[in-house]
DNA sequence: TTGTAATCCCAGTATTCCGATAGGAATTCT
DNA sequence: AGAATTCCTATCGGAATACTGGGATTACAA
């Protein structure tokens, strides 16, 4: 008989559908040259479900960090270079939201809102996880993962 | 028909449990001079559901975070002053694992384990939140609230 | 024009976890 | 004895995650 905290949907999170998706579009960096690339393609390689990968792309392409085509010959590719897109981009329409501590808006408890002494805490965290994920692009993974394929 | 990833319980995660539990150790340690409080004044006072803040204490009585006394002026205190405990610890407790994500032992598709590209981001982003973490602690939390309650 | 390979769309399902509730047993003081 | 506590165990609704399935639609190619 207390008001519901409810889940408010804006945990900090990073589930599969995150690696999944940052998966996806790493395999879809390392084709980028090579033109358009069928999802059942990449469902294969990195061994995602062809059914949810589906549904994650199409978040992707909401997103507009992929193309798509359909038919024979179709497939997705990114809409841009993987040199210009970055992790946050990529994590964003996956996961719905990264890092808020939504303690501006929780109407009950917080009405101290802007006094709530944590606020500050979670902003920096926020800001932390931001600037690592910004400053990683889909390149720098594909680099990364050619040193650690070269290696033993 | 395909490996179940499964949720592992190991994503990156604040949810009410970690925000209840901090406000509950920053009204422990606000009273940390005048002796123990029971569970009921910090329910009353931070408007937490009783029964739910003791499943909460009872964890964070089990990393030795506070102690507690039954029977009538019984109740919890700190086991160390508010400086020397910082939110790392706090969390810790409440939430299973803060930043993790798992890959080192996924069995199944990280195999590749040690050569996955996102493994050094994932480990940079827990390195981060946790430093921020390390450096709060509850005295901070608690002069900061001081200052918030003093400005209109 | 028919077949095939794709994306797209929509609906449903099992599992898990969160947030909360309930009842009562055990303990400690007055 | 009685009141105030912590402690223990069990349960529950709801929501989100992680899928699965069945097609409809589009595009190319023989």
């Amino acid at each position: 008989m207390v008001a519901r905290a409810a889940w408010n949907g804006d945990p900090m999170r990073i589930s599969t559908k995150g690696r999944y998706g940052t998966r996806a579009m790493v395999a879809l960096a390392a084709a980028y040259e090579q033109g358009r690339m069928p999802a059942g393609r990449i469902a294969q390689e990195q061994a995602i479900p062809l059914k949810y990968l589906e549904s994650l792309l199409s978040s992707l392409k909401a997103a507009r960090l992929v193309q798509s085509r359909r038919g024979q010959g179709g497939g997705y590719r990114l809409t841009r270079p993987p040199a210009e897109i970055n992790l946050a981009e990529v994590l964003a329409p996956l996961e719905d939201a990264l890092v808020i501590v939504h303690c501006t808006e929780e109407g009950d408890r917080c009405r101290r809102s802007g006094r709530c002494c944590m606020q500050e805490v979670w902003k920096d965290i926020k800001q932390a996880v931001d600037s690592i994920l910004c400053r990683t692009t889909l390149a720098d993974l594909l680099r990364r993962q050619d040193e650690l394929e070269k290696a033993p």
